[in-house]
DNA sequence: GAGCACTGC
């Protein structure tokens, strides 16, 4: 997928690229040309203003829209002027994506290849040079997790953190623990970046006084607004969609709805109008683009429109930040966005349609004028859009803190209540993620981290999950391929893509696959014969599975099992120890010997091979379905529900009721399973139980408040 | 019998 296009390169610049990377002295026609461009940049007139007062503090505050350049020029600056001092520079961003993309474009405009002086480093995939890289892109989410290992960061010498205004749990997090390392770094610079309006809200934090404002270089974006409210919001988009096309100049429109089911009704209904226009008006192509499509139909959204052709793209949020689409000069926007609030109370998840901020609407009209001026119509008052939030509610006010917590005390923070939020999360947030954490024995009695809670907080998996698969291990050691299996798959959403009038449910689907009365095991079947089947293309095709995310599920499988494979690697180590403690002249040569040997099975390559045929931990085809369910009640016995008279299940740790999700395989089941444990919650107009497996009484545990 | 926005390790 395309991304912030504004800040990757073009197709022309890729395709010049890589006659960069084949040329090893490098393109100077290109270089010269960048270095051209790069002094026309708004933000090159303040770049001594800038090095000036980021050189005299500690910590910098710099506001900026997108556009001014500042994710890619900033760093180069700071870099000619030496004020790394030799050491890395770190840049955080949240999407992988954009992390990679800039990275490229920034080692382009510095004569170099990504990898090189340049590099940038998200899940999965890596492009660094020990020894060579000063300036590095990363995910928040990777910094983070450095934070775990090296709690002083000590590689870098600067850390940027990007996009701070979008206040993701990572960067709120990275941002707190940066304040708190800047008193015993006194070496280290930090640098806040973010978009105009919030950036005082981090001054005050830092109690810094070092704000920098940039302006933009935005296109005139003219905004109008509904003169009454609308009773039925698609309708009112409808038709301010075909005002558009009937009565506006050339240029693409794209309009902000809140989920697949509008974008699809929406369609729908274009689709009819569009049959009845004249045949010499002009032709209007529509496209959808949400997260769950796979990415070949997005891609369609991205396409140029033809001459005489304008198109309409129907779009989720994913338009407003994560994805950019060249040529919109007109932006519909309803004012509504779906978001999900988590209830420490009920221990739900819910999606809710909510209003916009007034810094998102700001931030959807601004895709109207990208590349020339454009229009934005608000489907809402003036004086609507007055009452809004200046601000979406911070993430971490919405979600479950236990990854949080647990990620601080990992960190060696002891006291999390006393923790400086940048927004303080809510007392019941705190008191139920304790008490999960707990339940888990991920922390003792007195909130301190056990063993145990080590191990999981190594683990990129929400606790639960990392629980799940060391208690499977204990429980039966041999289990531990198929709970792999099944933690990956549930890792992965939009595992199916079935087109809008298929004439095949997803459970046709899964019928096919079908393994126990679970539908982990189903999933699991299924991703043991696609990595098994030969031409993974055609076997996605023929049973509407979403192959990128199967690839995902794979990915994720492979981390999950070197991760594990450490842990065990860790303990024997630690046992090792122990036990030669009595004889403590042996210790240092039983380690080394032991080193040695760790060293020269690397050296051959086959100690991973080794570890999993050791701990059966590859894929096998072989799946015994009694252990999986006996694992999952032991490991999952928090996500436990039991069967009421009249069809329904209450979760036993909350009490409440919900139902069985429609597509599951138990839906149709009867007699319907005394116990069940399920995957997820949500909670729309009822709420539901999904990703569901039967399990035995005699393997539960009760886990009742 | 009915339906999940987006992102990250």
């Amino acid at each position: 997928m395309e991304i912030e296009k504004s800040q990757s390169p073009n197709k022309n610049t890729l395709k010049q690229q890589v006659s960069v990377d084949k040329n090893k002295n490098g393109n100077l026609g290109l270089f010269n040309k960048l270095q051209k461009e790069r002094k026309n940049l708004p933000i090159f007139k303040h770049r001594q203003g800038l090095l000036d007062k980021i050189r005299s503090n500690q910590i910098s505050v710099i506001a900026g829209e997108t556009g001014c350049g500042k994710t890619t020029q900033i760093p180069q600056y700071l870099i000619e002027d030496g004020l790394n001092k030799n050491r890395m520079i770190a840049v955080t961003q949240p999407r992988r994506v954009a992390a990679i993309t800039i990275a490229q474009r920034v080692a382009q405009e510095m004569n170099t290849t990504v990898g090189n002086k340049v590099g940038y480093s998200v899940r999965f995939e890596e492009a660094v040079d020990k020894n060579n890289t000063k300036l590095l892109y990363m995910t928040d989410g990777m910094l983070l997790r450095e934070t775990i290992v090296d709690p002083s960061l000590s590689r870098f010498s600067i850390i940027v953190i990007d996009e701070a205004h979008e206040r993701t749990v990572n960067s709120d997090l990275l941002i707190s623990l940066l304040k708190q390392l800047s008193e015993r770094r006194k070496d280290l610079k930090i640098i806040i970046m973010s978009a105009t309006i919030e950036t005082e809200k981090f001054a005050n934090f830092f109690e810094s006084e070092n704000i920098i404002y940039l302006e933009g270089r935005c296109h005139p974006i003219e905004v109008f607004y509904s003169k009454k409210p609308h009773a039925d919001y698609l309708d009112a988009a409808l038709n301010t969609i075909l005002q558009i096309h009937f009565e506006e100049q050339d240029g693409d429109i794209l309009c902000f709805l809140v989920g697949q089911e509008d974008i699809e009704d929406m369609q729908q209904m274009l689709e009819e109008k569009i049959e009845l226009f004249p045949k010499e008006a002009k032709k209007l192509k529509i496209c959808t683009l949400y997260a769950a499509l796979p990415s070949h139909l997005q891609l369609l959204a991205f396409e140029k429109s033809l001459e005489g052709e304008r198109k309409v793209i129907l779009s989720t949020n994913i338009a407003e930040t994560s994805v950019t689409i060249d040529g919109i000069k007109y932006v519909v926007d309803p004012g509504l966005v779906k978001t999900r609030k988590y209830n420490p109370n009920k221990l739900i998840e819910m999606l809710l349609v909510v209003p916009v901020s007034k810094s998102s609407a700001m931030q959807r009209a601004g895709r109207a004028g990208r590349q020339s001026a454009g229009k934005c119509f608000r489907l809402y008052t003036k004086y609507t859009h007055d009452t809004l939030a200046e601000f979406m509610l911070p993430e971490i006010l919405r979600s479950n803190l236990s990854t949080v917590i647990l990620q601080m005390k990992a960190i060696g923070i002891k006291d999390v209540k006393g923790f400086q939020f940048i927004d303080r999360p809510h007392e019941d947030q705190f008191i139920e993620s304790i008490e999960n954490l707990q339940l888990m024995n991920a922390l003792d009695a007195n909130e301190n981290i056990t063993l145990h809670g080590k191990e999981m907080a190594e683990l990129p998996l929400e606790p639960i999950y990392a629980h799940f698969m060391l208690v499977a291990f204990a429980t039966n050691p041999n289990s531990i391929s198929v709970v792999l299996s099944a933690i990956s798959l549930m890792q992965v959403e939009n595992l199916f893509f079935i087109p809008k009038g298929a004439k095949i449910s997803l459970l046709d689907v899964l019928l096919r696959f079908q393994l126990g009365n679970s539908d982990q095991l189903t999933k699991v079947n299924m991703l043991h014969q696609y990595y098994l089947a030969k031409n993974k293309k055609s076997f996605c095709k023929e049973n509407f599975i979403n192959q990128k995310n199967m690839k995902k599920a794979l990915e994720v499988r492979q981390q999950l099992e070197n991760y594990f494979l450490d842990i065990l690697k860790k303990r024997s180590k630690k046992n090792q120890k122990q036990n030669t403690k009595a004889s403590q002249n042996q210790a240092n040569a039983l380690q080394q010997s032991e080193e040695q040997q760790i060293q020269e099975e690397l050296a051959k390559g086959n100690t991973l091979k080794k570890l999993q045929e050791e701990h059966k931990t590859a894929i096998q085809q072989e799946i015994n379905t009694e252990e999986f369910v006996s694992c999952i009640a032991k490991g999952l016995s928090v996500k436990a529900a039991k069967l009421n008279n009249d069809g329904t299940y209450t979760i036993i740790r909350s009490n409440i009721q919900a139902y069985i999700h429609p597509e599951s395989l138990l839906f149709y089941s009867k007699p319907k399973p005394e116990y069940i444990i399920f995957n997820e919650v949500v909670s729309t107009i009822k709420t539901y139980l999904r990703d569901i497996t039967e399990i035995q009484f005699s393997d539960f545990k009760d886990i009742s408040k």
